[in-house]
DNA sequence: GCGGATGTTCTCTATTTGTTCTCCGCAAGA
DNA sequence: TCTTGCGGAGAACAAATAGAGAACATCCGC
């Protein structure tokens, strides 16, 4: 499904314009750049280029803004301090954020960690990095995730989870794939983004 | 959880205005700045941006004064491709931009690259990644910088300058380190912060 | 304690914005 | 001529947002 010609131009307007808005542009602000008179005719538009992914639209926001190509702002998501053990994630401080841009995080429920211990080193996650996890409860195998296991200990760790028995592993030489009966491992959340800071 | 049109209004006005006020504005003053007649009306923009983490409430005050735009903002880095061989960093085409948040850089001049290949897969620095480079000419030792070797070929290597030579030192168990003399290589920046996108 | 200034919370209303719909004009082809 | 597809206008609607205003809470100086 090729553009049409005006949804071309008007694609083409906004890949050229976006650093000019402060904010993603209204529809009504768009027609009058594009000059039209019609919010519904530069909506249909707008839908063809959403659906073909050359566009999209501002997350949660029903109304307000819209539209916004490529990759947008910052988010503050909550700072749950250190990953170590014995610590649930729920029931967020609320007290700190980091600012995370939109790139390093899903549009889902989001929080940040800071990784303690070298166990994933393999894997290119180092003491200290600040991990962006997705919260949810379950994972596809070969996700890093991040577990709570026995109720105790919250780990970050790559997840294999057969029919039997769940494999968290460390991306470590040194250290062995550890083994869970599936009822010992809670999934918290899922590693989607990383950051580190240098000196 | 993007700011509506609203908040991104005020939240502008608060970096223009904060010189201008002795201290921090009460919301009664700023809703005669911003042309409001309710103080709840501000109140709940002011509400969101402290959730975004945008501005931050004066600490023990209650009465008086309340809000003073505080924590750092993320910037808009000049992204400068991959880096590859055969490329020069000069010459910012200053076509894209992505957004740094500011515990990932230093105050100075600073840009984005993407890692190209594995030879720092040890230090944690993956194929893929964005880093984040101070823009200066010169190094400690055991710093990680991006060197123009020979006027041709830009690596992302730890250096090490001796008094006779320099050190260009992949992280990689399967990479020797590569020996020039000073007059070979130019450094071209320092790595301050690394981001990384899974999935 | 009293009163004023200030932040907070609430309800109510108005405006903005995205969405959906119908209708019209135009041009290209069968 | 008739049909089809594109592009646009405009009305009507629902949801989110923005604002007004009142009531309450809290701190402060007197």
């Amino acid at each position: 499904m090729p553009l049409t010609r005006r949804q071309h131009e008007i694609l083409e307007y906004l890949k050229d314009n976006t650093e000019h808005f402060e904010q993603a542009p209204t529809l009504d602000q768009l027609c009058a750049c594009l000059g039209l008179r019609s919010r519904g005719s530069l909506h249909k538009h707008i839908q063809a280029l959403i659906a073909e992914g050359y566009v999209e639209p501002i997350k949660g926001r029903h109304a307000g803004v819209r539209l916004t190509p490529g990759l947008g702002s910052a988010d503050a998501l909550p700072y749950l301090g250190k990953i170590a053990a014995g610590r649930q994630i729920a029931a967020v401080p609320q007290s700190e954020t980091m600012l995370v841009p939109e790139h390093l995080r899903t549009q889902r429920d989001c929080y940040v960690l800071q990784v303690s211990g070298d166990s994933m080193r393999e894997a290119g996650i180092l003491d200290g990095d600040y991990a962006v996890i997705e919260h949810r409860q379950t994972a596809s195998n070969g996700e890093i995730v991040v577990a709570l296991v026995r109720g105790e200990e919250t780990t970050l760790k790559r997840i294999r989870q057969e029919s039997d028995r769940i494999l968290l592993i460390a991306e470590n030489p040194d250290m062995a794939p550890l083994v869970f009966s599936p009822s010992e491992v809670e999934i918290q959340g899922v590693l989607v983004g990383l950051m580190r800071n240098y000196g």
